[in-house]
DNA sequence: GTAGTGCCCAAGATTAGAAC
DNA sequence: GTTCTAATCTTGGGCACTAC
């Protein structure tokens, strides 16, 4: 049951203090954000912060098409020698994804990180499109070009798609059978499911998504695959207690829920997010002064952990995200720790515990923000629901 | 008429890295 | 080590529209 921190721009002292106090078992660092000499220099500091730690760069080669655009918010990706802009009618070539896995596999492994995560392209539309073609040849030669340059370090290969591909059951189930019976095998997958936007918290939190995405996490990893889940956030708990290995999380809304918006141009000014408390017991974030008003009326809604004491009232960053850790982790050794059975038993278990709770704040007579409400339950418990009839458990 | 919903628009703070 | 500059990060109010 392993969560990582999801780098990105704005890291300050985060992770390094996730790592030293234990919050965190790794994190898995972003090109975009960082250039290369600094990414080897952050790898240092996060080894010696927690030798321990799982330790991995996302090659973030998804970006590619949006790559193409002058306006895009690529970052530092132009920097590394494995970021190109390409075409799609050029990644059809066998030849060329050979190229384009070579050159970012010898990149990747210069770095001293713990595991290799493999390069591929992002699923825009559904399982049975041109791009999963390319997609899955990715998937099918990361190995055997890995196996040339004679590193032992586990392989996981990027497995990025949009939510609305895991909504049409049949090309999704197909796509699945086709990648757990690979000829070469990796260790893993990095699995990313994209929204349409970071605010658009329903594209994730829908029935039909949660189920796909725990489905993905179960099948893989009764073939013996290890699934790291990027971006995932609140849904880690499930997607660990459905199978996966890991999860990951950051500070701000484009490191919780991923999105190629990222590396679209915006208007500019962006406000900073509110500070928000995470409550295990709610299963979302409140804002810190609505956590500061609930703790004398509803003290369950507190996890009663040690980055509790920051929010007096008012946490710095750092703290607000430590606490979101420490908070994610409880649920991880919560909801992951039995077989598949007792583990969903749990989620549904916790989640009334949430419904309740939110009723009773709704009885104080006390009004939460739009984002600090109980909409994510009802699609949570039928997401667990369809996942269950899915695999038969129901 | 009122409440709810969705879209549009304008509003600094924080961090990283370069320059000194 | 300090200062400066550039890059990056959503929120909340106002308004229009719709349903009741």
């Amino acid at each position: 049951m392993k969560l990582y921190a999801q780098q990105g721009y704005g890291e300050g002292e985060k992770i390094f203090q996730g790592l030293h106090e234990g919050i965190i078992n790794g994190a898995i660092l972003s090109p975009r954000d960082l250039k290369p000499d600094v990414a080897a220099a952050k790898i240092a500091k996060y080894k010696a912060a927690n030798p321990e730690a799982d330790l991995l760069i996302d090659p973030q080669f998804y970006a590619t098409f949006a790559g193409s655009s002058e306006m895009a918010r690529v970052g530092k990706l132009p920097e590394w020698s494995h970021f190109t802009s390409e075409r799609k009618s050029e990644l059809e070539i066998t030849a060329n994804v050979e190229a384009i896995l070579h050159r970012t596999l010898e990149q990747i492994i210069s770095l001293p990180v713990t595991s290799v995560i493999t390069p591929n392209i992002y699923i825009s539309r559904s399982f049975d499109s041109r791009e999963a073609v390319i997609a899955k040849n990715f998937i099918r030669q990361a190995r055997s070009v890995y196996q040339r340059f004679g590193d032992n370090r586990p392989l996981f290969v990027t497995l990025a798609v949009c939510r609305e591909a895991l909504l049409e059951r049949g090309d999704f189930e197909e796509f699945l059978n086709d990648i757990t019976m690979l000829a070469e095998p990796p260790e893993g997958f990095y699995v990313l499911i994209g929204s349409r936007g970071t605010e658009v918290r329903t594209d994730i939190f829908h029935a039909d998504v949660i189920a796909g995405w725990m489905l993905m996490n179960h099948s893989l990893s009764i073939n013996g695959f290890q699934i790291i889940n990027g971006f995932s956030d609140l849904l880690t708990p499930f997607l660990l207690a459905a199978g996966g290995t890991a999860g990951a999380s950051g500070w701000f809304a484009n490191l919780r829920t991923f999105s190629l918006d990222r590396f679209q141009p915006t208007q500019g000014m962006a406000r900073q997010p509110i500070l928000r408390y995470l409550s295990a017991a709610l299963l979302n974030r409140v804002t810190f002064t609505e956590k500061d008003a609930l703790s004398g009326m509803v003290p369950e809604v507190l996890n009663g952990l040690p980055h509790d004491v920051d929010y007096d009232p008012e946490p710095d960053r750092t703290s607000e995200a430590l606490q979101a850790w420490e908070a994610l982790q409880r649920l991880n050794n919560t909801l992951g720790a039995g077989d598949i059975e007792e583990n969903m038993t749990g989620c549904n278990l916790e989640i009334s515990r949430a419904e309740a709770l939110y009723s009773e704040i709704a009885g104080l007579g006390f009004g939460l923000d739009r984002k600090s409400g109980s909409d994510h339950l009802e699609p949570l418990r039928e997401g667990i629901h369809v996942f269950k009839k899915m695999t038969g458990l129901d």
